[in-house]
RNA sequence: GGCGGGGUAGCUCAGUUGGUUAGAGCACAGGAUUCAUAACCCUGAGGUCAGGGGUUCAACUCCCCUCCCCGCUACCA
């Protein structure tokens, strides 16, 4: 298991562009795996960092449709958006690419033509939805309809987004194409799947028994996947933005873009360099991917299985998927804007993409979700960052300012307590770099504050500043060994605060180092002179951080505001219409969950007429023992549905709350069972 | 409901194959200090390791049950 590598090719999961990168992306998958990476090439490793835009897919096409702009225009958009974030973060790919390139084009539909030609794929023929108007087959995206659950008349194929209701597109009423306005047909259409099921006993013997040493969250997905029994994947769809099926027979359609999407790691090493084929074909190379934990299924067993498949390319030796980071206690989310924005983060905070990377790393999702708080970005900052790093370097150098003019001291006689201070220094590059290179990053950032608190505390305990008036020779070795210590930090800091480290090795006036050169105890040599003294950090005050949580705040209230405004009314119907419901009082006989659902209740109802069972979808407000006796409204004769193996024989009307919760609509005293409502 | 992950100090989190007294940082209290951005350094207090049962000489750790949080997934007429 733990190979001798030759080379690695570390992936961080293609941001998808439809939208900019937040502090959630930054914390779970660009951070750790930036910093894996610089410690890497520190180490004098051979490495490719790739990553690069993901383009294709059906929510850019929509986006596109509704800004009236085009896909190309989109991702354009955003791929210069989220370059540019990463970029002002440090984060250093040695390639940023993207999937509408050309070169990616052609190597995913190499790819697809590969495995074709070995007849890896099944065909088969299903009915999907085609717009006769617009010639095309219709994503369930790309269909609107009434919801047949709660009545939306805007509900899409796949999801209803009033009542939040996943939808199938032939599940909705008056489907409707989003690109004609005309009623779509159902029509037959081939496609090209990816038989995952045939790779399992190969998927057991590569992660269940070979890759016990990978995360637990990551393991235990895994193996809940295989065991549940793989299925295979269409791996081409009908939408005329991706890259077309290289084939004949396939005008029209395109690579499912999680079929393309990870093919973009090895289109952007192509792009990146003519030698890419060492970085992929190579059993001496080490692959990791770094994701966060919605990606393990695409990254573990989809993406291995099309490795594999192929036959020419090494398999990950790991995938350290981080969980999500909260913010404020809430779920990041895009859609409530709910989120620290990269860019606007650097436009608050100017010159401080190093103080977000400490912070995010600190607190990074290694193991659970994570909570982001303004408060504790300031407390990071001000009693760590500053306190502790910061602090120590500025009373190293501007105490060797005060008494040598800024010329590193010679080291006199050593001292037990030096010796002690010097082998501990010796021993911190192993031990980061050790935890980096198992993946835990913020143990590896907390041993980086030791080292910094090692110097705090070796000053504070010889007092240089007492001795100088009685014993200089002492504060000679005392000073130039803090100052080793400041110098080891330019390297060992350099993968986790790559700004900082460059500007303390200006202020120190030295070339930066590779990491073996970390821990040295002459690393600064007697006599070299130092730059001035500045401050690496600045204090963070409470209204900075008050700002940024009235920011939040305000969100917040905007998302109240818009979930308060109540639904249009819909188009007027007759009273003919309204007659033909036949609505009635009914009284709840007995009640019981349905086994095996969460939001299954089924119901004896006494309706005056009959006695009858209706399923219902309110287990989750309302306790079966309570609701006995109670009057209801229901709707008696809708057609009868089977519910989970259950004859529902009609529907309890609900009034729903704003936030989901439901309330029976029923008479305001008690009425005769039976009795008609309109 | 099924599957996976998690529940450890006021807060954010460690705790590797079961092994003495369960750790760190922050916050808090006391002390020491003045070179340093009132920062650093030392000491202390703070825990029914979600709850219950079991295996064991020994359980935060292994097994069973229950509760809660997150994710994937099914169900919603």
């Amino acid at each position: 298991m733990s190979k001798n590598y030759k080379r690695y090719t570390v992936t961080s999961a293609l941001p998808y562009a439809n939208g900019p990168v937040h502090i959630g992306h930054l914390a779970g998958v660009y951070i750790p795996a930036d910093i894996y990476v610089r410690y890497l090439r520190s180490k004098g490793e051979d490495v490719k960092f790739i990553c690069g835009s993901d383009e294709h897919g059906v929510p850019i096409t929509i986006r596109a449709q509704k800004e009236g702009v085009t896909p190309q225009q989109v991702v354009d958009k955003y791929h210069e958006i989220i370059k540019n974030s990463f970029q002002e973060f440090n984060i250093s790919f040695d390639i940023y690419s993207r999937t509408s390139s050309e070169i990616h084009a052609e190597t995913a539909a190499g790819f697809f033509t590969n495995l074709h030609g070995k007849g890896i794929f099944e065909e088969k023929t299903t009915e999907q939805y085609y717009d006769e108007k617009a010639n095309q087959f219709l994503a369930d995206r790309y269909i609107v309809g009434t919801c047949p659950r709660c009545g939306n008349e805007n509900a899409y194929g796949d999801q209803c987004e009033s009542c939040g209701s996943s939808l199938n597109a032939t599940d909705l009423i008056n489907p409707k194409s989003m690109l004609s306005g005309e009623k779509p047909v159902l029509k037959e259409t081939k496609h090209w799947y990816l038989p995952l099921d045939k790779y399992e006993s190969w998927l057991r013997e590569w992660i269940i028994d070979g890759h016990k040493d990978w995360k637990t969250n990551v393991y235990g997905q895994c193996k809940s996947w295989i065991d549940g029994g793989l299925q295979p994947r269409a791996v081409t769809r009908d939408l005329d933005w991706g890259v077309p099926v290289p084939l004949e027979e396939a005008k029209g359609k395109v690579l499912y873009v999680w079929f393309d999407a990870p093919i973009g790691y090895i289109s952007a090493t192509k792009d990146l360099t003519p030698d890419w084929e060492k970085y992929w074909k190579d059993e001496e190379t080490k692959l990791v991917h770094f994701i966060g934990k919605d990606n393990i299924v695409f990254h573990c067993i989809i993406f291995p299985v099309m490795l594999k498949a192929h036959g020419d390319y090494v398999v990950p030796d790991n995938v350290p998927a981080n969980e999500f980071l909260n913010l404020e206690g809430d779920k990041i989310s895009t859609s409530r804007n709910w989120a620290v924005w990269l860019h606007e983060y650097l436009e608050d905070f100017p010159g401080k993409a190093d103080v977000l990377r400490y912070v995010l790393a600190a607190n990074a999702p290694e193991t659970k979700d994570n909570d982001f708080t303004w408060k504790d970005f300031q407390a990071r900052n001000n009693n760590e960052l500053l306190a502790i790093f910061g602090n120590f370097i500025n009373r190293a150098v501007v105490l060797t300012h005060k008494y040598y003019g800024g010329k590193v001291p010679a080291k006199t006689e050593l001292q037990p307590a030096d010796l002690v201070v010097l082998d501990e220094l010796k021993a911190f590059p192993a031990k980061i770099g050790d935890l980096i290179e198992r993946y835990r990053f913020r143990e590896a950032l907390s041993e980086l504050m030791n080292l910094a608190r090692l110097g705090n505390k070796y000053l504070a305990e010889t007092e240089p500043w007492k001795l100088i008036k009685t014993d200089e020779d002492r504060v000679k070795t005392i000073l130039n060994i803090a100052l080793q210590i400041a110098a080891s930090l330019t390297i060992v800091a350099e993968p986790f605060l790559p700004d900082t480290a460059k500007r303390l090795a200006q202020m120190l006036k030295i070339k930066p180092d590779t990491w073996a050169a970390a821990g040295g105890q002459d690393y600064l040599v007697a006599d070299h002179q130092l730059g001035e003294a500045a401050l690496l950090f600045e204090k963070i005050e409470d209204a900075t951080v008050q700002a940024q949580v009235q920011k939040l705040l305000d969100t917040k209230k905007a998302n109240q505001l818009a979930n308060s405004t109540v639904a249009p009314a819909k188009e007027n119907i007759t009273f003919d219409d309204f007659s033909r419901m036949d609505i009635r009082v009914g009284t709840i006989l007995e009640a019981e969950k349905v086994a095996k659902t969460k939001k299954l209740l089924k119901l004896k109802i006494d309706t005056g007429l009959d006695q009858r069972t209706i399923v219902s979808g309110i287990a989750e407000f309302f306790d079966p023992a309570q609701i006995i006796g109670q009057q209801v409204s229901v709707l008696v004769n809708l057609a009868p549905r089977e519910i989970k193996g259950i004859e529902s024989q009609g529907m309890i009307l609900m009034a729903e709350n704003a936030d989901g919760s439901l309330a029976f609509v029923q008479p305001s005293s008690a009425v005769k069972n039976g009795s008609g409502i309109s």
